[in-house]
RNA sequence: GCCCUCGUAGUUCAAUGGAUAGAACAGAGCUCUUCUAAGGCUUUGAUGUAGGUUCGAUUCCUACCGAGGGCACCA
């Protein structure tokens, strides 16, 4: 729709040989109608004056502006106009008037010709307000009833091959909200180009060799092995602590640092049969562990990549590009970052004894994306998500990359999320004061379970709802605001199960499928033309439906989920008021079979909207 | 010190250079004999400071103030 308008109005100001009108915008907003008293509001255009009397104007303008109405008046402008052009041709006044006499002039034009999608347009403030008929809507009811869970795809990124590296944990290490953080925000990213038309592989890349290893691995031999008993996540959790126990020990005890360096070295070159089989038994575990929370979560990794592999392969391409790339400094091979961009820095790739460090595997690890993941060479793209402090040495890494192979410069997005911390300080691994994501799930599954007690649905089934509610309350809570900024976290109001929140949608969506229940066998009519002058006015409920595609082309534009949960919380909104104002299923009801087909056209767009977000809807709740 | 990110109601967040800056929570007041009140309806309240660019700035630029992150062998 915006298209055929901005196609529109392209014609009418090439037909008006109006060049330099500055043409800002096509917006499909909605206002409320009370602020506009001219009723259904809902699209669009702004347009702004011309640029070649600007400068002129610039000077003027600003008194004329202290006017009476802040805006200058026609006559002023001529005023303005006349001073300029003094006996010049004056035959291009009306391309030269205040924006709102242009806005006129296209409007004129544009009423000429309507689609008959649009109604009537009208002008006010310069901006011309396009009304859109209610034909338009009920075929885009029609649509999304006919697209069901297609409903809301696009083909921009048609047959792309897309990798989405994201979640990250480290084995031996506890799954903290970090992760959570990661994993929501890449699985919507995922779904979100894949509804774009692209392919995608979901990749975990997971730290399973370094210090925290060896410390982890201290902290087992002397507080001794778990229970044999304990379930995967009680044993996961409890190297966790190990983990935590065993770096206390490395910053305090020189001697025990030196021990963990010792143990750290075995890992390497597995030449320790104890340390071989408490290392394989803790990484099998802590990454059992992991995907039961992956299953919960609703993400299906499609492949894996170890640091453990990624070592050697990095060290090569460092080695192989020593002169060219990288260079030797201080026994170390580092890449000087700031010599092709001053605001980059320089990082160690190779340090001094010879191992490779994060950098250098991060490198191997993106050359061996390109290559070697199940779509071979023909990646289109590859979005790695990970949290904010790793935003600067990922564009040293890019640059480096970008010298070797030159075309991959363009095909790596490295989408950042803030951190998650607490009132009183960063939360941090190494000091034990962070909350596991696996915790956090749970207390959110919790309250869900709590508020279904007294329902009556089998246990089972309460069981089920307070899984997917509590996860998608944890999901949206991190998906709502723009990624980027740090979440202060604080678990009542950090996961909301009331207003602004994922359980808000869910219950909206629950509620319209629930009416859907009760209509089974009832007529789901679109179009009722014997009824056509008595139908209420267009509602926000209908404005708001047949945005959902060009939510989605934005979010996928941007990298931007938060854009689908504000749209949703918005359509949420606007079916809760609808459900509040009308009763539907009712004999005295002679919309009913318009209004049937809009609260399944709106249940449709509200369970594609959370798919992307990576929420379920229940079946109740 | 240098480089990045960010400063919007009491709080947590929105707002592709455009119309009267939107929500939610908290506060005040209504609302279940009606398809799920995890709901709906009223209501109080905000762009860090100072300049600049622009017809128009929360948005772009500069400085300052404040928060966070990064800056050589951790990941």
């Amino acid at each position: 729709m915006q298209e055929i308008i901005k196609q529109k109005i392209k014609e009418v100001l090439k037909n008006l040989e109006i060049e330099e009108v500055n043409f800002i915008k096509v917006d499909f907003s909605i206002e409320h109608p009370e602020d506009f008293k001219n009723g259904d509001y809902s699209t669009n255009v702004a347009l702004v004056i011309f640029r070649n009397i600007r400068s002129g104007l610039k000077s003027l303008s600003k008194d004329l502006s202290k006017d009476e109405n802040s805006h200058y008046t026609k006559d002023n402008f001529e005023k303005v106009f006349n001073s300029m052009v003094g006996d010049g041709d004056k035959s291009n006044i009306y391309n030269y008037n205040k924006p709102s006499d242009i806005a006129i002039l296209i409007k004129k034009e544009l009423e000429k010709n309507l689609p008959k999608e649009i109604e009537k347009i009208e002008e006010k403030n310069g901006f011309i307000n396009f009304y859109l008929s209610r034909d338009f809507f009920e075929s885009s009811v029609g649509e999304i009833l006919k697209q069901k869970e297609n409903w809301g795809k696009n083909d921009i990124l048609s047959g792309d091959k897309i990798i989405v590296e994201y979640t990250q944990p480290n084995p031996f290490k506890p799954f903290h909200i970090g992760h959570l953080m990661s994993n929501a925000i890449g699985e919507s990213v995922s779904r979100i180009v894949e509804f774009s038309g692209a392919k995608t592989i979901r990749a975990n890349y997971q730290g399973d060799v370094g210090p925290h290893v060896a410390k982890a691995i201290y902290g087992l031999i002397k507080l001794g092995m778990p229970d044999e008993n304990k379930s995967v996540s009680e044993k996961a959790q409890y190297i966790g602590e190990c983990y935590i126990k065993g770096n206390e020990m490395y910053e305090t005890d020189e001697n025990i640092k030196k021990e963990i360096d010792e143990i750290n070295k075995k890992i390497y070159v597995r030449n320790d049969k104890k340390i071989n089989e408490i290392y394989d038994w803790g990484r099998s575990i802590t990454l059992e562990a992991f995907e039961e929370i992956y299953k919960i979560l609703g993400t299906k990794f499609d492949e894996y990549y170890f640091e453990s592999e990624m070592a050697e392969v990095g060290k090569k391409i460092v080695k192989k590009h020593i002169g060219d790339v990288f260079e030797e400094s201080n026994g170390a091979i580092v890449f000087h970052g700031e010599e092709h961009d001053p605001k980059l820095h320089t990082r160690v790739f190779i340090n001094s004894q010879g191992l490779p460090t994060y950098e250098a595997k991060e490198l191997g690890l993106n050359f061996k994306k390109f290559e070697k993941s199940i779509f071979k060479k023909q990646i289109d793209l590859s979005i790695i998500t990970t949290a904010v402090e790793q935003a600067e040495y990922m564009k040293v890494i890019k640059s480096a990359i970008s010298l070797i192979r030159p075309e991959l410069e363009d095909k790596m997005v490295h989408i950042t999320h803030g951190m998650m911390r607490l009132a009183n300080g960063k939360m941090s691994s190494r000091k034990g004061n962070i909350i596991s994501g696996e915790s956090l799930l749970r207390d959110s599954m919790q309250v869900v379970l709590e508020k279904v007690q007294d329902r009556d649905i089998p246990l089972t089934l309460k069981k089920r709802i307070s899984e997917i509610v509590g996860v998608g309350a944890l999901k949206y809570s991190i998906l709502k605001s723009a990624i980027g900024g740090d979440i202060i976290f604080d678990f009542e109001k950090s996961i909301s199960f009331e207003g602004d929140s994922g359980p808000y949608l869910q219950y909206t969506a629950v509620r319209a499928n629930s009416i859907l229940e009760k209509a089974k066998g009832k007529q789901f009519k679109i179009t009722n033309y014997e009824l056509r002058n008595e139908m209420p006015e267009i509602t926000d409920l209908e404005k708001l439906l047949y945005q959902f595609p060009e939510t989605v082309e934005r979010s996928y534009k941007e990298f931007a989920p938060h854009y689908i949960a504000t749209y949703l919380t918005e359509l949420a909104s606007s079916f809760n008021s609808f459900y509040a104002n009308n009763k539907i299923i009712d004999s005295e009801n002679k919309f009913m079979q318009y209004q049937l087909s809009l609260v399944k056209a709106f249940y449709q767009t509200m369970k594609n909207g959370l798919y992307l977000l990576g929420i379920e809807v229940p079946e109740k709740m």
